[in-house]
DNA sequence: TATGAATGAGCTTTCATTCAT
DNA sequence: CATGAATGAAAGCTCATTCAT
């Protein structure tokens, strides 16, 4: 919670603020950023970063609000208005997170850095963490997909949902990585992350391991370790 | 690599040392760790740390190869004779980090840092990074799955290696959170995992969301994400 | 290169840090100077250090400065205004050097260091090496003499102003021990180096060595050398 | 004053420390020498390094009077039985002086240093002075050499002593920077400093300036200097 | 005599925070 | 409100010296 003088701030100000501090997050990491190198960075009096912020906590949780922002936005640009079974929504949340990665890879990154500090962090509720792909967040969406008929009824949820959080937070760069060359298409805009037919065929493989497990026909088991 | 010199020292002392360094990265990350405080701590001189190591990097070399020397110890003891489908394998994998991170849960925690660093860090080969559960483990693992055909051969390996990983690191936790007081039991070696009731049937979802994965048999799908 | 901060002080402050600094580098030379010790005699914190300067490198090069800026206001005072050939150029080279040894022995002593510093640096151009007595400063210097007939064709001049830089720079000192009590009167002003007697006899005596050379009429040479 | 037990120690030993201690001293200065690196590169115990020295002190007087046996032996060599005026026996010093430098770098280095740092301690005699080029040596040396009627009788010979002195010191490595690949030939002994005939015209020139001065035939002064 | 582990004072440097202007 | 000078605690690391074995 910035100071009031801050939000006030004149827009080209603060964003040339905000923007330090997101590089120096990305850059050092949560507890590694230091208040000395932002306020070298970003041109403001040492003094003023007190008037501002209470400190780098602080910062931080304006920093990871902007992310939240600009991530929904992200995410709005690219729902298409048709009906989607779970699935189908599972590979929007997807996409979006691959596209995020892609156009605001710091404030990614930082995320990236609140989601891993926020499993460290004791059960009680961090208000870091994110909204999408948190702790309850997949839980419900679990739940809704049971009463969706599109869960098997087996399955424990809060288990698939901590499950699904692991490989939604730490999947988007493994998937850049592979997308090659076609990244930046994707990142410019040039080719839409719906229709690419690679970023198509990766997310196939990965909803289908998804939804379908490794071993939809399990062959006979036989030996398999042994040594 | 820590010096000669330290590892001459008397068994108390090192040990002593060793405690105080795991705790500490324990407490304040990989990155936080502070020689002042383990030099406090581990009531040394701060001359005699740097004759021991050279550096905060180099205690955490150390610190990693002790916890692989552990956990390994305690795989040996769970490791039963009878010959294994990868997916049983895959559970006594789990099985291991369960105990591991009973017994051991400072060093599991620092062996969960390194994993995550090692995501941060560039593609160059981590030292640091885990043997069971790195990189590459999960790739070759999954390579030799589908050779025994226990898994299905349109799954793309580098993914669902990557998944695997994400999940092996992630899941011990929660899993624990989930036994309860069954925790207790199987920390002290009162209950046996392979056998407990209640860790079986939570291995039994999680192998079976690995395996089966989350629909088994999927409904016809419907609109489910409407807001 | 001392920060815009530390040039900003009040002029008393800076004076008092200065005068620290100054002393410190006499007393200790200019590698045993230490960033504690000149904190302390100059009763500033060491957190205000670090924001005047980017270390003892900096403080130096910035009393280096300084001490040419005197010397170079001590030389315009003595300059008359007669013509001079280049001995009478030489001899009010010397004069100017031993006064400021005299008038600020501490800043004389950290030249005569830098001086001897630049002689084992290697011979890239050291910033630190004083302008007057510098490396090029003789040859030129001579080269010079020679076009005006006042040195003889034969003279190597790089040996000669390496030669006389030597001289240069190691003398002054020497010359104030001959001087005994006189050296006072010429500190305080009492009395001018260019008319007092002592002086005059002095410099003539160095200048005809220069000029002249030791054996202006060699006698016939005898065995010298007979152990 | 090294210890007995150090003088006592095994030919081979003794040379290696004492070769350690050389390297020491020539790269890091009569102050940055440090006794944990003389350790370290010695290969010698550190509590041994107590038992041989008292401190660096100690060591640097030893390997002084390493470097004077090894000048003196050098010299020796050198030395032709002709008769010699004094000017003779200047060109002989310089000889060994070139030669020394060429042949014992470090030891060279470490000479300089000693000389400079004499020149900075009070007038009390330092025992780490070298004795040839020492602060009284030139004074006896022009003393005999106005009685043998080689040097003007106006001479004031402590100046002049001091400025040979100077001279002496450092001149020598001008010298070699002037000789270029020649260097390399008197080095290995191919060619004999005596006769080489670049390294005669070189000590011809720097003889002259000295005996004859820099003007011997001075022309009618002029303007010299005028700005 | 030889050894090398132990030590704490000391070094340079960075840090978050306060406060007078 | 804005500024940036001041601060001392704390960081990582090196050092010469002692001393028990």
């Amino acid at each position: 919670m910035p100071t009031k003088t801050f939000l006030n701030l004149p827009e080209k100000k603060r964003a040339q603020i905000e923007a330090a501090a997101i590089h120096e997050f990305a850059q050092k990491g949560l507890r590694g950023a230091s208040v000395n190198a932002l306020v070298e960075t970003s041109g403001i009096a040492k003094g003023s970063y007190y008037q501002y912020f209470s400190g780098m906590q602080d910062v931080l949780k304006h920093i990871l609000s902007i992310a939240r922002q600009k991530k929904l936005a992200l995410a709005n640009d690219l729902r298409s208005s048709n009906g989607r079974d779970m699935f189908a929504y599972l590979r929007w949340l997807f996409q979006v997170e691959i596209l995020f990665e892609l156009r605001e890879p710091e404030l990614s990154t930082i995320e990236h850095y609140a989601f891993l500090e926020s499993l460290n962090s004791s059960a009680e509720a961090d208000e870091n963490a994110p909204l999408i792909g948190g702790p309850s967040f997949f839980n419900e969406f679990l739940a809704q997909g049971i009463l969706a008929d599109d869960v098997a009824t087996w399955v424990d949820t809060k288990l698939a949902a901590h499950l699904l959080g692991a490989v939604y937070h730490l999947i988007a760069r493994q998937l850049i990585v592979r997308l090659g060359d076609t990244a930046e298409a994707l990142r410019t805009g040039k080719s839409d992350i719906r229709e690419d037919p690679l970023a198509q065929s990766l997310l196939d493989n990965l909803m289908d391991l998804l939804e379908a497990g490794l071993a939809r026909e399990p062959a006979i088991r036989k030996d398999f370790y042994s040594k």
